[in-house]
DNA sequence: ACGGAAAAAGACAGATATGATTGTCTTTTT
DNA sequence: AAAAAGACAATCATATCTGTCTTTTTCCGT
């Protein structure tokens, strides 16, 4: 997709516009279910072509709309690859955080459920984008604060769900551990670097780590 | 760099050619020289602009040569990229190699050795093309034996440098558990997803978990 | 129903990468 | 010394993506 620096011409018409009073029109609407629209064809393309290969004649075809259509919602490719940060982002969360709302609570629950989610097509595109970024200065500087934010709730809510970890120092080991071994895991299976057959008894091992790092287990 | 599928037409002087005779000359070594310029020059590229921003025009200026003399000596951008995949497997393979013949082994050295290994500029390389790989069948077609063989031969290197764990059942788990936590913490902080404060304390735990998975303290 | 704004489509120009061709100089061979 | 081959440079033609602009269609509000 290949940023383009955000130029400061032409004041964007869209946040100009008073989005009071257009909230709930039919037409607004519309819009937004458009805009969702080429957000989701956006991280379908990035999983389907790689970021590089993400261009706006693709994404606009996998949305089903033409290019035109696209530039009227998002103005250039910038705009959309923020957008669809952004919407992958949220959706991180918003997955981690329902998974924080089941009832039963087991720590090792932390790393099925995590693994689940590297599993579905949101990481893929997500570390499509972090690649990208070691080289783009642009993406970047949308994609860090992002991370930083994401690792953050990443611990507070697993904080928040076993308090009994509070004050340990193995927390945040325990912590970058999973996030490591689990989000390594992912990437080396997609990039044809490690055997499917290792994937179980990886999971199982990180779970006994975990509970011998637990303050209940050592102190 | 979008490997262009290669095409069957215009049969290919260089490998037609004997190679034989040709070994010594003032011209043979030239041209090899300068084909390692270039293949040095892609490695450059590869972890200065990523593999989708590492262009033809690029490598030659890296190289400081024109873009004829490359296709002068690789033809297209393909050959140019083949080449150097075998360049950086044959370095990982050779640096491994030295590291395992030095004389003092310990089991935890190989945590950092390849540690070390993955620091320098070649494994971003690596990683760029793998990623890459994902939705590139051609380029998947070239790496994804030569990622087999790593794995092989890293197995191979450690089973004979320490014979005590032959037959272990702990031996597969603890081969993946180093790649993988090793490979994963290089990754992220490369792209941004995890603090530099937590690779120490990451090292020295992997290496806790490889001497207890270790027969000799197990069985 | 109708005027008009939003939505969508399409056309156009600039930039860049690639493949291919041609030309020149140097080295090797005979 | 002449001929052949190799190394390297420069240029052209093609394709594609991007951003910008213009035109058409849809459909909301009065």
């Amino acid at each position: 997709m290949a940023l383009s620096r955000t130029r400061a011409a032409r004041p964007a018409p869209r946040p100009a516009r008073p989005a009071a009073d257009r909230t709930r029109t039919l037409q607004a609407a519309k819009a937004a279910q458009t805009r969702a629209r080429l957000i989701d064809a956006t991280v379908r393309c990035l999983v389907k072509y790689g970021y590089a290969q993400t261009t706006t004649p693709k994404v606009a075809e996998e949305a089903g709309l033409s290019r035109g259509a696209m530039v009227h919602h998002f103005e250039n490719g910038s705009a959309l690859i923020k957008a669809a940060i952004t919407e992958l982002h949220e959706k991180r969360l918003r997955a981690f955080r329902r998974a924080a709302d089941r009832p039963e609570h087991e720590v090792t629950d932390l790393v099925e459920t995590y693994w689940r989610q590297l599993q579905k097509p949101a990481f893929i595109a997500f570390h499509e984008l972090a690649v990208a970024a070691r080289t783009d200065a642009d993406l970047a500087s949308i994609l860090s604060p992002l991370q930083d934010e994401f690792r953050e709730k990443f611990n507070a809510q697993a904080e928040a769900l076993f308090p009994e970890w509070l004050g340990s120092k193995n927390f945040a080991l325990a912590m970058t551990l999973s996030q490591t071994i689990l989000e390594g895991m992912a990437i080396s299976l997609q990039t044809g670097g490690m055997d499917q057959a290792q994937v179980d008894p990886m999971l199982r091992h990180l779970e006994q780590q975990i509970l011998s790092l637990a303050p209940s287990s050592k102190g």
